[in-house]
RNA sequence: GGAGGGGUACCCAAGCGGCCAACGGGGGCAGACUGUAAAUCUGCUGGCUUAUGCCUUCGUAGGUUCGAAUCCUACCCCCUCCA
């Protein structure tokens, strides 16, 4: 891919962003003339996002970066219908409130990656039920059916794979390809968007977006997707103890968001700092370079630097502090905490559930009995010890441990 | 509408009257080894208690039985074929 003459698709395809392109050529040519406008579709079933959502955030950014407009285009509409994707049990639906609230909540998240304002290069956001929720069917299957054929529809990887498999494909589901064409369509019209962009699974909706430009209005769009991001050894990327990797501090804390990047794969290093960091490629290199033990260091920064995209300098600098303090042995600040009041007694089982280290005081005793709970430092080895104000330290802090990377406090109160 | 197959814990998937809180695999967590990495090996993986007991769980609701995930009835959902 490349060599490229814009500075947008040039930096994508230095820093890994770029899977497969419908016209790279002529995309190339048409950053070089002026400001494109494009967009990326998301998901309002949830009031986050995700990591896996990141890459396309990162997308938007890097586009901004170099002079274009970025157009989140939330899911509203389609979200509105549920997603069929789910086949054991049709997925609940969401009240048009709810949808509304998760919506305002991205758009927070957004906030952070892109700069929302009334510039050319201005991200904006909108909601694809604006049209989609007044469609009259009859028109829209004259207007916008008639250029979709089944046999081509048929041919798609998404498609063909569930009839391979022989797994149900819905209506609704077979419909999501058009819905995701005319959203093209849309904004296009609306906003003159020219690209669509996405993860390679969204390949074969966004072409049948671009052929639908040009039959219907005879226009030149384009689409770009990026590779599915997996770790070195192969696993899907995002999966932390507690769950999902979110990006709102609500979901998720920063300090476990930092932790989340910190424990990267040595193999993973400089591909994640080139996507999810703003560091120059030089300084990339360098750390990439970094071995064995030393790498961490490089760990380190990418850590920081995601989370201080995510969540701003502040909090990255104290989720940084905070690790190097908590895994250096000390008791540190930021971590969960847990007040003890006068001179009580409380069973470290108990501590340990109400600190969110073990999700059951089942757990909390495995845990202990397996060896993989120590009270500053010393094994905890008997299932109902407590913990005493004698446990304090100096300043009052004592520092419970669930295996090696997750700390949390106990305090006087 | 008819015939057949199926719905089991986070996922896949056994079980088909008691020894089933439910085989196995994946995932996850912990231990060893390390570098808060990977790979490997080991253990754990419903809840409450800590005893070796109670509670909840095998699509939903009833029933048969000393006893059911396993049998019966009704209902819901999914798949395949036929109409």
């Amino acid at each position: 891919m490349g060599p490229f003459k814009s500075d947008f698709l040039r930096i994508l395809s230095e820093r890994g962003y770029i899977h497969q392109i419908t016209d790279a050529e002529g995309l190339d040519a048409r950053a070089q003339s002026g400001v494109i406008s494009a967009y990326i579709g998301f998901d309002a079933t949830a009031d986050s996002l995700h990591i896996g959502s990141l890459v396309q955030i990162m997308l938007l950014r890097r586009l901004q970066q170099t002079g274009h407009r970025p157009i989140v285009l939330m899911g509203g509409g389609t979200t509105k219908v549920g997603d069929p994707s789910g086949r054991d049990e049709t997925r609940q639906l969401l009240s048009e409130q709810q949808i509304n609230a998760n919506i305002a909540s991205i758009r927070e998240i957004f906030a952070r990656f892109l700069r929302f304002d009334a510039g050319p290069s201005g991200a904006i956001m909108v909601n694809n039920d604006d049209w989609l929720s007044s469609l009259k069917y009859i028109e829209f299957l004259r207007d916008i059916g008639r250029h979709f054929t089944i046999n081509r529809m048929l041919t798609m990887d998404s498609v063909r794979m569930r009839l391979e498999r022989e797994q149900p494909l819905t209506f609704l589901e077979f419909n999501y390809m058009i819905m995701q064409g005319y959203d093209f369509l849309e904004l296009f019209k609306r906003h003159a968007c020219a690209l669509q962009m996405g993860g390679s699974d969204q390949w074969g909706n966004i072409v049948q977006g671009v052929e639908l430009g040009r039959r219907v209005s005879d226009a030149q769009l384009f689409g770009l997707t990026s590779p599915l991001i997996t770790t070195a050894s192969g696993a899907k990327m995002g999966k932390t103890a507690s769950g999902a990797v979110w990006l709102n501090p609500e979901r998720l804390s920063p300090y476990d968001y930092w932790q989340f990047w910190r424990n990267t794969e040595d193999g993973d290093v400089g591909r994640f700092l080139r996507m999810f960091t703003d560091l120059p490629l030089e300084e990339v290199a360098r750390l990439e370079r970094l071995k064995d033990a030393e790498i961490n260091v490089a760990k380190e920064i990418l850590a920081t630097e995601a989370t201080r995209l995510c969540h701003g300098d502040a909090h990255a600098a104290e989720a940084a502090a905070t690790a190097a303090r908590a895994f250096a042995g000390g008791a540190a600040e930021g971590l969960p905490t847990f007040i003890l009041k006068g001179a009580e007694a409380v069973q470290v089982i108990d501590v340990a559930v109400a600190l969110g280290m073990a999700s059951s005081k089942g757990e909390a005793r495995r845990l202990i009995e397996q060896g993989g709970v120590r009270l500053n430092d010393q094994p905890v080895r008997i299932a109902n010890a407590s913990i005493t104000p004698a446990d304090l330290d100096g300043s009052g802090i004592a520092r419970l441990s669930v295996g090696k990377k997750r700390h949390g406090l106990i305090r006087r109160a």
